[in-house]
DNA sequence: TGGCATAGGGATAAATTTATCCCTACGTTG
DNA sequence: CAACGTAGGGATAAATTTATCCCTATGCCA
């Protein structure tokens, strides 16, 4: 169903409840998203320009980014400052709640890389994966080698 | 494009490239699944029989959890054991590393209920999401309150 | 002036994920 | 026999998420 918010911009009210009943579901829904998890390890290692972090993903589009950007400031995980300057600048920083998951988004990180060989695998065995691109990123993936 | 696969079934191959860059992807495509980690969860806490997960997720259809159950499969996370009876028995166990997923598991579940009364807040401010529904999984609930 | 950098977002298409519906099998219970 | 429990899955519809395309604005540099 069609929402017209004034002005008339597009958007679509989700039709499936939204399941919340565990801890699970409410942390799958703040990082649901495919940029995501990335976007808020891009903001805690201090890369917190939009042209920077597109810089640092740059198979995401900068569409793509600034929606899921948008989401997680209105879900409180990231602050964005608007600096009244032209050309516009803008820093994104995380919140103290943003902060919290931290620890988790590491884990995520280091559980996937501490298994990459054999994750891979099975990935690239999936007849429904046709391309896998594990290239991009150069930048990201040495400011993660801690 | 679709591929048939001997006896005809439809199965999709993906055009977009998988993201596999750094750690994050890797694992956010073993949890890429409304229900997974929920699953996960589920047969780590010795509910392996596939009715039994079904009735402690009663908002998921017998469908999805198949669908979910068998990727989890796949990716190595999970094991099924069928017995040869009638009526049909199954079980499905922890792989070692399925196993090593849980710590992630378990934060994500403990990071959301701490945050909880925060979090549905402010997805109740969404104007994107409808209906909420936070009430099921009463059996679910009582067992993680650890 | 043309081109690039900054930041943002509408409209729509495409892709992917979930939901719905329905059918197979066999044993036990009422 | 009918109904229900066990487990599974094809076909298709619906919903949701991503990708693509294109446009607005302003300043600086060559």
């Amino acid at each position: 169903m069609r929402i017209f918010d004034q002005g008339e911009p597009v958007m679509y009210e989700k039709k499936i409840p939204l399941t919340i009943d565990c801890g699970l579901h409410l942390t799958k829904e703040v990082l649901n998203g495919k940029w995501k998890p990335a976007l808020l390890n891009a903001i805690s290692m201090d890369i917190k320009r939009p042209s920077e972090i597109s810089r640092l993903l740059p198979e995401a589009t900068r569409r793509v980014l600034n929606v899921q950007l948008k989401e997680l400031e209105e879900h409180g995980m990231v602050e964005k400052k608007i600096y009244p300057q032209l050309p516009p600048k803008v820093e994104y920083s995380l919140t103290e709640i943003g902060w919290s998951l931290m620890p988790l988004i590491d884990a995520m990180n280091r559980w996937g890389d501490a298994n990459r060989t054999f994750l891979e695998t099975v990935i690239a065995q999936d007849p429904k994966n046709g391309k896998i691109s594990k290239s991009p990123c150069p930048a990201y993936r040495r400011m993660r080698a801690i």
